[in-house]
RNA sequence: GGCGCUAUAGCCAAGUGGUAAGGCAAGGGUCUGCAACACCCUUAUUCCCCGGUUCAAAUCCGGGUGGCGCCU
């Protein structure tokens, strides 16, 4: 009812490969819209073949927000994005355009269309690093049972062998003195500030999305993949960014421990694993309306049905 | 043609008389400041086939079939 009022916001979301870039941007330009990105790597500057940016090609003169923004030796969370994200929304909406996230980073568009509450500080670097100190000397089990003590509901959640969880539900109560599971009640978004219509894109043949995959790191190698890691292995130091798919698997070749044919059949495999995670985080969400297109072969097609959907959704 | 070795899940395998380890791959799931991260769960009623011995066989015996190696 209120629906009118709220800022409309167009989501393109789906496993890596999948072809939201497209997409979106013919839905930007379909709209009078502009592309916000909600992918982690996209977000450093280098890394363009390797994360899949966007070329200015498949921009078509639409404009891109959050990709290449911050370099690539800093460390990025989800709450800059948040915070970033929002600024960029904000402007758009003022100018009446209608933005459009496009991305695969489950957690970053969550966050930001479930207003997901980051501004109270709960983060502390030093803290962090004592916590890792201390899991190093005393074991995994040791910090798994400290936050039993404090924080019971958190702790049956979480592995002890989920080390990362365990830490940052610890520095959360050290830095807060609240409980990571009251914590997470606390920030939670009570509402959306938009008026979303969401769209997501797969095959109803995950064999499918495979061979694209595959075929997607063969054509990456081929642009020059290979050699902007190397540069980047060479120097940078890295943060956030070190994890990126594409980079990592390509060490042990830079490192002249493994033959480059093994490690691009690693990340293969490995965006392969990352693209079934990221179905299972958007599966969940029922707001999605999905697209399978196993059998649509002419691209136009897409964006009837995606024209259809958001007319439903009367977002706008 | 003869001799030897071998056969366990999609792949790599452990098990040599007591009721099928483990790893990889695959599938499903969790996710609130590193998320392309981290973690959790599932996956052989059966061990190439046929017969025998035994209370009990993937394990021992005989035969067959496939693979590997050597000899002629």
């Amino acid at each position: 009812m209120n629906n009118s009022k709220k800022q409309p916001l167009i989501a393109v979301v789906g496993p890596t490969a999948s072809g939201k870039t497209a997409v979106g941007a013919a839905l930007a330009k379909l709209y009078g819209g502009e592309v916000i990105s909600a992918d982690s790597m996209q977000i450093y500057s280098g890394f363009d073949i390797t994360s899949a940016k966007p070329t200015a090609e498949e921009m078509g003169g639409i404009p891109h927000h959050m990709l290449s923004i911050v370099p690539m030796n800093t460390d990025f969370s989800v709450a800059d994005y948040c915070r970033l994200a929002r600024e960029k929304i904000n402007r758009i909406a003022e100018h009446n355009r209608i933005p459009v996230i496009v991305g695969g980073t489950g957690l970053y568009i969550n966050s930001l269309i479930d207003n997901i509450n980051f501004d109270s500080t709960s983060s502390d670097s030093a803290i962090r690093e004592r916590l890792i100190t201390e899991l190093n000397a005393y074991g995994k089990e040791a910090m798994h049972k400290r936050l039993m003590e404090t924080d019971p509901e958190t702790a049956v959640m979480v592995s002890p062998n989920n080390t990362v969880r365990v830490i940052r539900a610890i520095e959360v109560f050290e830095v807060t003195g609240i409980k990571f599971s009251d914590y997470r009640v606390l920030n939670k978004g009570t509402h959306t500030d938009y008026s979303l219509c969401m769209i997501g894109l797969d095959y109803k043949d995950r064999q499918d999305l495979y061979d694209r995959i595959n075929r997607r790191v063969d054509i990456m190698s081929e642009n020059g993949m290979v050699d902007e890691c190397r540069l980047i292995f060479e120097n940078e130091q890295l943060k956030t960014a070190c994890q990126a798919i594409g980079y990592k698997e390509l060490l042990p070749y830079f490192r002249n421990e493994a033959e480059l044919s093994v490690c691009i059949d690693r990340i293969k495999q490995n965006t392969r694993r990352y693209a079934k995670r990221q179905l299972t985080w958007f599966r969940r969400d029922d707001r999605i309306n999905w697209i399978y297109l196993d059998n649509v072969i002419i691209f136009n097609k897409i964006i009837d049905y995606c024209e259809k959907i958001v007319a439903k959704s009367k977002i706008i």
